[in-house]
DNA sequence: CTCCAGGTATTTT
DNA sequence: AAAATACATGGA
């Protein structure tokens, strides 16, 4: 079964651009790209779906590999799939202030057409975000198909697994030990525990997320939960909650390239880092993720 | 061997 | 309130 999902400007899009980030070069297991292909397992309300999806001028189109999903999981993936790249974002706006800033107006015809790519589902969002803090990104990744293959689902499709990201009440009842092993710090497998405890208790949600007034009380919301700091929350929202107004200070990557375009003296010149950023009042999460394309 | 990684919580000044 | 430190371990 094959369904679509129209590109409202196919003109400020490029599929290139959004595969070449999901294959910048890491082992991310929540997917597999062959070609202009990218391969993703769902499992929601317990049906295992496996979709590839591919693209046309104007549109991505979305075949179902193995079972064709009920109405339900089908509305699912095809939200899931908007959000992950971000394909109702108009970028015009953004590009005419890349275009009024000088360090940064080679970014739109290098990038051109390049969409954040998001993390729709916030637990795995949270859960990743924990994961990679203060350890190198190949690692990360490493530990992340750890955590995957032993508390997640999958889906076989020609010999291949497809993993699925676990629910949140698998960790919720992992023991911290087994965490350890997996080679997390004994203080991100206590925040992931508690985390998706949180989400199994049903006390963390994106509904809860958003249902708080403005982007202020969000952050401040996950900041005080243990384990997410201001770079989490930040990562976290604009990854997954399409807040474009984050930033996620302290970001190792997003230093490095500030400083690597002299746009900050050293990694602790917040006084520059925000003066920059003033540039980019409500596109802040374009610019952070631009900028990490930047790095490549 | 050293330094740094898509940091955070805790402890010490 | 600001600064130092422990955490874990791979990669360069």
């Amino acid at each position: 079964m094959t369904t679509t999902i129209p590109i409202p400007q196919p003109e400020l899009f490029s599929w290139t651009e959004c595969l070449w980030f999901l294959n910048r070069g890491f082992d991310d297991c929540m997917y597999k790209i062959s070609g202009n292909t990218v391969r993703r397992a769902f499992e929601i309300e317990s049906e295992k779906i496996l979709v590839e999806i591919s693209h046309t001028g104007n549109e991505l189109i979305l075949d179902y590999l193995t079972v064709e999903p009920s109405p339900k999981p089908a509305a699912y993936i095809h939200k899931f799939i908007t959000d992950w790249f971000d394909l109702d974002t108009d970028l015009t706006p953004f590009y005419r202030l890349l275009a009024n800033h000088q360090a940064v107006a080679n970014m739109h015809p290098q990038y051109h057409g390049l969409h954040l790519v998001a993390m729709p589902d916030l637990f795995e969002a949270i859960a990743w975000g924990i994961v990679g803090q203060q350890i190198n990104l190949t690692f990360a990744y490493k530990l992340k198909r750890r955590l995957v293959e032993k508390y997640g689902t999958s889906l076989q499709f020609e010999n291949e697994a497809y993993y699925i990201f676990p629910k949140p009440e698998a960790i919720a009842n992992a023991n911290p030990a087994d965490l350890r092993d997996l080679q997390l710090s004994g203080s991100k497998a206590a925040y992931l525990i508690n985390i998706a405890q949180n989400f199994a208790d049903g006390r963390l949600s994106r509904e809860i997320l958003l249902a708080l007034p403005d982007f202020p009380a969000r952050q401040k919301y996950l900041t005080t939960i243990k384990g997410i700091g201001t770079w989490t929350a930040n990562y976290v929202l604009m990854k997954s909650l399409s807040e474009r107004a984050c930033i996620p200070y302290g970001d190792a990557g997003l230093l490095n390239a500030l400083a690597g375009l002299n746009l900050i003296e050293n990694k602790q010149d917040k006084a520059s880092l925000d003066a920059f950023f003033e540039a980019f009042t409500g596109w802040e999460a374009y610019m952070v993720f631009y900028l990490w394309r930047s790095l490549a």
